[in-house]
DNA sequence: AATTTTGCCTAACACTGTTACAAAATGTAA
DNA sequence: TTACATTTTGTAACAGTGTTAGGCAAAATT
């Protein structure tokens, strides 16, 4: 009976084409253009087809989550094989994160942009967890065993991925833009060319050398 | 002729209607349900009344996030007005910040959440040339004249707002929760209670000794 | 060949922002 | 007070949105 077989197939087509097509209109037209109706347009099918594969436009803006922190999960694992010292592997992952903000950002003002995270959705992104191991491990191997009794893995995860995520947030918007130069009026000067990078070189630094001071301090 | 003026006087009581209205409906019941429809219902006028005040939705959004970002440069002048210490400054206005954010959530989700600002929409908000610099003068304040000639005010500015800003947006979101406690299995032990605040001050911490380390390495 | 099942589409419902146009209310002038 | 002009307001439409009920036709099963 390959009819069945045949059948799941082509629903696992549409079913990705809508994927598909949907991610590549958000890609080109941004997320104020992503409609049900404007995908159903796109792979030639009625609207109702696309609600028989999802069961609402959050379900699928939540596949997209899931690929896009799967996806930076994995960026951050690959960023932090190049070496085995813990601080350099911090710093890797960090130009690692913002790194992959850039380079997608359709992925990350979904990921924490559009609609703030309720506690069931957090839930349904099971890389998360790997996004936090991958930090975490590099920072528990940054502390001796046995120093810093009060060191708290979680609490500087959640620092680092404060940071880090600020620093993304704020440059992406164009909160980050210095006031008030609406036009590049001395553009020559260049004091501020690329500081979006020095502000993210200047936290990293500081919060590495955060953890190695409170080791020589104990 | 008080009769021109009567009228000035009763349009922008429309208009303050208009606002109150508008900003009760979002404090009650969330920004998703913030409707032109549904605030002119609430106000008992015709839709199109509204569109003689403000241009469109956004420019009432606009008018918010003037008011949120006021409010928050007010904010934290107020809070540094305690001291002098500059340190003790950036530390005031970081639980400041803090506070703000959190009894003041649907501001925050304004400002930064809806809709990604553009160089426009931040042109259109003199207040944050206040928050730049309540921050910055507080920072300038804290290394001698003289010293540190590498001392960048508007690097130092944006890594710290970025830090506030990445801390609150994830514990604001439910990313900032510990992954996998659906419920509370062992609420008692408490090892991160009130684990936000501990990492607003690790990272704010970090942030001034970063600069105070620079100061006597020069 | 008849019947059941499946897949699919049309059309609707209830919303949204926005605007053209007509009606009503108001002000001004004779 | 009446006639005209102006401003203010409401109705109704247009073009979208997410979502779903109902029916039709093709495919699979009996």
């Amino acid at each position: 009976m390959g009819i069945i077989d045949r059948k799941q197939r082509q629903k696992e087509e549409v079913r990705a084409s809508i994927l598909d097509t949907a991610w590549q209109m958000v890609v080109s037209e941004g997320w104020q253009s992503f409609s049900i109706r404007k995908i159903a347009d796109a792979i030639e099918y009625s609207v109702p087809v696309i609600y028989s594969h999802f069961e609402n436009k959050d379900a699928i803006l939540l596949e997209f989550n899931r690929k896009g922190f799967q996806l930076l999960a994995d960026t951050l694992r690959k960023a932090k094989e190049g070496t085995s010292d813990p601080a350099d592997q911090i710093r890797a992952m960090a130009t690692a994160y913002w790194n992959f903000a850039f380079e997608n950002k359709e992925y990350y003002q979904l990921m924490y942009g559009l609609g703030i995270p309720t506690c069931e959705t957090v839930s349904k992104i099971p890389a998360l967890v790997d996004f936090n191991e991958v930090v975490t491990s590099s920072l528990v191997a940054m502390v001796a065993p046995g120093k810093q009794p009060s060191f708290d893995p979680f609490l500087k995860y959640q620092s680092f991925w404060s940071m880090l995520h600020g620093l993304v947030s704020i440059n992406m918007s164009a909160l980050g833009h210095p006031i008030g130069q609406t036009d590049g009026q001395d553009k020559k000067e260049g004091k501020h060319d690329n500081l979006p990078r020095q502000v993210l070189d200047d936290v990293v630094c500081s919060f590495i050398r955060g953890i190695q001071a409170a080791e020589n301090n104990h």
